[in-house]
DNA sequence: TTATTTGCTGACATTAATGTCAATAACTAT
DNA sequence: ATAGTTATTGACATTAATGTCAGCAAATAA
């Protein structure tokens, strides 16, 4: 009498990547706290222990998705950093676009909640971009002219705090300030802030 | 045979202060993680029923918090703001001044916790200090020039971003850049940042 | 002293999360 | 077919947090 229950059997390599993307979503969308076992397992369709199979623990979880986001972030800072022309004023919203769609905050999300773990995975991902756009600012200067190294990494630091207190509170602090939310708005803010960026880089 | 056990007995207003206080300081230790009504009774030295006495819930413990940090940002900025020759560019310092101390970390953590609660705290505060800084540009501007609001709104903006992520990410990102962490080198960032802000306003 | 109010606590209830485990079902190889 | 491997699950154990409550004790007033 009793049915055979169906189940669907994956490989593991799909059913990490089908958790993984699963939390990735539900991150971006509850934050920090929506990251329970049993919300990732319902979204998904599976039961909660399986996740527990394939991570070990909700720990082992957390570390795959900051690793998983940090990755994607530096693909993307690597990909805007190697277009020809680039710089970090003339660029800046592509830089800004590799925080977008939520990926920043994910990532600052992981950081609240594993406050090792986004160190770990990030650790000198900004070290070699600040290598790199240092290179094409001393040859981008003119002949006269030189480029502190120590202007470089400011100039980094700046716009790595910014796109992360933009990705957290940006919207909060507009509408704090009686600024109309919303993605036009903050493209407006972005191509002011280039503006910002691009003027400096021209004084010197 | 048995000893009476002998209790403190607080003014509701002292409890209360007692509880905001000891709560305020584990947050910043511990981030927003670290708010179990049973650590801070711990700490306080009292039960944790009490706090529920006092603040009604968690939640009811979490908008006071929030209300109270709020309400102290809000009153450095205002002193900061209100010094005779008050610009964005040269007291920097000071507003960063005003996040320091752990009460962005504070806040920031706080926000985490109750996305609800902070904007409905420190709503309009954005706007005043707007509207102060702009009358304040406006004066200083050469005769023949003009500012434009906007660009009073996004430096503010700019500031305030940078100071929250600043003082959620700061050490992180410099660590993750390969800069040394610590008090040093976050001023030396502040005092680039202020150059950045006064050259910017130089300008128009 | 006695009565009254209420700040305060210990013990308990409730809830909600992670983590464990034996059993089951879907593949693979023989 | 058959056996073996393992992805998957339901039921349960465990843990850890918030919240409840009856009663105790410290003030104040009569």
């Amino acid at each position: 009498m009793s049915e055979a229950v169906r189940r669907v059997r994956r490989t593991p390599a799909d059913a990490k990547r089908l958790i993984l993307e699963t939390a990735q979503t539900l991150v971006a969308r509850n934050g920090p706290q929506g990251l329970r076992l049993q919300d990732i397992a319902g979204e998904a369709g599976i039961s909660h222990p399986l996740i527990l199979h394939h991570f070990g623990s909700r720990a082992g979880l957390m570390r795959a998705l900051t690793r998983e986001a940090a990755a994607e972030l530096k693909d993307r800072l690597v990909a805007a950093m190697t277009q020809p022309d680039y710089s970090i004023g003339a660029q800046l919203d592509q830089v800004f676009d590799a925080f977008r769609g939520g990926l920043a905050q994910r990532l600052a999300w992981l950081a609240v909640e594993d406050p090792d773990g986004a160190p770990a995975n990030t650790a000198l991902i900004l070290r070699e971009i600040a290598d790199t756009l240092h290179a094409r600012r001393v040859a981008a200067a003119t002949p006269g002219g030189t480029v502190a190294r120590e202007d470089t990494e400011w100039l980094i630091h700046l716009v790595a705090i910014a796109a992360f207190g933009e990705a957290m509170y940006g919207d909060q602090l507009r509408r704090s300030a009686g600024i109309a939310a919303g993605e036009e708005s903050a493209h407006r803010f972005r191509t002011w802030f280039a503006g910002l960026i691009r003027e400096h880089g021209g004084r010197r």
